[in-house]
DNA sequence: AAAAAAC
C-alpha cells in the first residue's frame, strides 16, 4: 500500500486529500498519479468505485498552475449528473491549492455558465453538446489546454458519443496529454483510442487486487408480469436503505415509478426526457433519503456516487454486459456491502449466461420470493424499529399506561395487536399495468470461420466513396 | 434497438 505522500505530491494535494478522509492510495491511484505527472497518456481500468476521478484528477490538479487565466483540463462525462459530480470532487482536490473546476452541461441557463466562464475555472468538466456549443460561441476557449479526460472512456467512444468527441479533440493542441478510464473498455475501442492518443500505456486493475469483492450478485427467473410484485416483496424483505431500479425504457421508468408509488413506496423516477430543475430535484432527494427508490434508466447506470445505495434491482436485464458491470456498481461502494439483484424472463436466461460469462462473476440463481416471505420481512423490519425505539427515552411518557393495560390485558395479545399495527399488509395484487420491455436483441453470430477474405469487400463493386463538398468556412470555427 | 447528449 501507498500513501499519499510517498507519491511526491504538492503539500495543499495531500492536505486536499486528507480532509477527503483519503488514507492511503487506492491501486488504480498508486499506479496512474506517477505515470500522469510526467505528462503520459494512459488508458485506465478499474472496477467501479475503486477511486478514479481523483487517479486522474490529483494529477491534473498537481500540474496545473493557479495563475494561468486560460482552461488547463478538460474533462468529457457522458450525463450531466456525472459532470457536475465530477466537478464537485475536483474542487475538493483543489480546495487549498485554489485550482477551480467548472461543471458545463445543457439544461442550464448559458447566460449563467457564460459568467461561470468569466472566473476563470481552471478545469471544465462537461457534457459533449453543451462543449461543443460553447466551443463554437467562443465561450470556452482551449487552445491552452494541457490534459484532456475521457471518463467512462468507452460510453464515450461509442456510437452517439464517438462523433461528438472526436470535433472536440480535433480542436485541442496536439501537444497534449489525454486519459482515458473505464471500469469496461473492450479492445476495439482501446485501439480506436490509440488514433488521438500518444504512444499510451495501459493500467489494468485486476479484479483481485482490489480489497473486497463487495457486491453480492443474485439474479430472480420471473415472468415479465411477475416483476412489480417480486419487486415490491423484496423491498419489503430487504428493507433497503436505498435503491435504485433499473428499467430499460423511459416509458418502463415512468411505470415502474408510478406503480411503486401507488403501493406506497418512496420512489420516483429519473430519465433524460425530464426537465434538468426535475432531475436536479430528484437527485438531490435521493441523495437525502427523502426519496429511497431511484427509478432510472441509465442516465444513473454510469459513475454515480452515492452514500447508502444498499441495493441496485435490475428490473430489465440490461442489454450489454458493460451496463450490468456499471449499474451493479452503483452499490457496494466505500467498503459497504451491496447487493444486485437481476430479474431474467425465461427467453433471457441465455443472455444472462452470456453476461455472467464476460462479466467474469458468478450470478446466483435465487427463488422468487413469496407473499409469506415478504410478510415475514415485514414485520422482521417492524420488530427492529420497535425495539430500537425501545431503546430510547422517548417512550417515559408512555410506561404508565403501558403498565395499566397490561393489568389488565395479555400481554401476547396486546403486543400482537401493536405488531399488527404496526405492519403494512404485503402487497398482492397483481397487475399488468406495465407495458412490456423491448426484447434483447439477438446479438451477431461471429462468423466460423476465419478466413478474412470471405467476408471482406474485396470481390464486390465499390460504393461511391465520395464525399459531399463542405462549406470551406468551417476549418476555423472554434479559434 | 435504447439511452445519452445542444438550442
Amino acid at each position: 500500500m501507498t500513501t499519499f505522500d510517498e507519491l511526491k505530491l504538492a503539500p495543499f494535494i495531500i492536505e486536499a486529500v486528507n480532509d477527503m478522509g483519503f488514507e492511503e492510495a487506492t491501486p488504480i491511484q498508486e499506479k496512474t498519479i506517477p505515470l500522469a505527472l510526467q505528462g503520459k497518456d494512459l488508458i485506465g481500468r478499474a472496477q467501479t468505485g475503486t477511486g478514479k476521478t481523483a487517479a486522474y484528477g490529483i494529477p491534473m490538479v498537481d500540474r496545473f498552475e493557479l495563475e494561468q487565466e486560460s482552461i488547463q483540463g478538460l474533462v468529457v462525462t457522458p450525463t450531466r449528473e456525472l459532470a457536475m459530480q465530477v466537478a464537485e470532487e475536483l474542487n475538493r482536490i483543489g480546495q487549498h491549492k485554489r485550482i477551480r473546476s467548472l461543471p458545463i452541461y445543457g439544461g442550464q441557463e448559458i447566460d449563467r455558465q457564460i459568467k461561470a466562464l468569466k472566473k476563470r475555472p481552471h478545469i471544465i468538466v462537461g457534457t459533449p453538446g453543451r462543449l461543443m456549443d460553447h466551443m463554437r460561441r467562443r465561450t470556452i476557449r482551449l487552445q491552452q489546454l494541457k490534459v484532456v479526460v475521457l471518463d467512462e472512456a468507452d460510453e464515450m467512444l461509442n456510437m452517439g458519443f464517438k462523433e461528438d468527441i472526436e470535433e472536440i479533440l480535433k480542436h485541442l493542441p496536439v501537444e497534449r496529454q489525454t486519459l482515458l478510464f473505464s471500469a469496461t473498455i473492450p479492445l476495439h475501442i482501446q485501439n480506436l483510442a490509440r488514433d488521438f492518443m500518444r504512444n499510451p500505456e495501459m493500467i489494468h486493475i485486476a479484479p483481485r487486487e482490489v480489497t473486497v469483492a463487495s457486491i453480492k450478485q443474485e439474479y430472480i427467473e420471473t415472468p415479465e408480469k411477475h416483476k412489480l410484485d417480486v419487486l415490491c416483496r423484496l423491498l419489503d424483505i430487504q428493507n433497503p436503505d436505498l435503491a435504485i431500479v433499473f428499467g430499460r425504457t423511459k416509458r418502463r421508468v415512468d411505470e415502474i415509478a408510478e406503480a411503486l408509488s401507488q403501493r406506497g413506496y418512496s420512489a420516483e423516477g429519473i430519465h433524460s426526457d425530464l426537465s434538468q430543475n426535475r432531475r436536479d430535484t430528484i437527485m438531490r432527494k435521493f441523495k437525502t433519503g427523502e426519496i429511497e427508490v431511484l427509478v432510472a434508466t441509465d442516465v444513473a447506470a454510469r459513475g454515480l456516487d452515492i452514500t447508502g445505495v444498499s441495493h441496485v434491482y435490475n428490473f430489465d436485464i440490461p442489454q450489454d454486459p458493460e451496463s450490468y458491470v456499471h449499474r451493479i456498481g452503483r452499490t457496494g461502494r466505500a467498503g459497504e456491502q451491496g447487493l444486485a439483484t437481476t430479474f431474467v424472463t425465461p427467453r433471457e436466461i441465455n443472455h444472462l449466461k452470456y453476461i455472467e460469462q464476460i462479466a467474469k462473476h458468478q450470478i446466483v440463481r435465487k427463488p422468487a420470493p413469496t407473499v409469506a416471505d415478504a410478510f415475514a420481512g415485514l414485520q422482521r423490519v417492524v420488530v427492529e424499529n420497535l425495539l430500537g425505539v425501545a431503546e430510547s427515552e422517548e417512550i417515559q411518557p408512555y410506561k404508565s399506561l403501558a403498565q395499566t393495560m397490561l393489568d389488565e390485558n395479555d400481554s401476547v395479545t396486546l403486543l400482537s395487536a401493536a405488531l399488527k399495527m404496526l405492519t403494512r399488509e404485503p402487497i398482492n395484487k397483481p397487475l399488468t399495468v406495465l407495458s412490456n420491455a423491448p426484447p434483447i436483441p439477438t446479438r451477431k453470430r461471429e462468423p466460423a470461420y476465419k478466413d478474412k477474405r470471405s467476408y471482406g469487400r474485396k470481390n464486390q463493386p465499390q460504393r461511391n466513396t465520395k464525399k459531399p463538398n463542405r462549406p470551406k468556412n468551417t476549418r476555423n470555427k472554434y479559434q
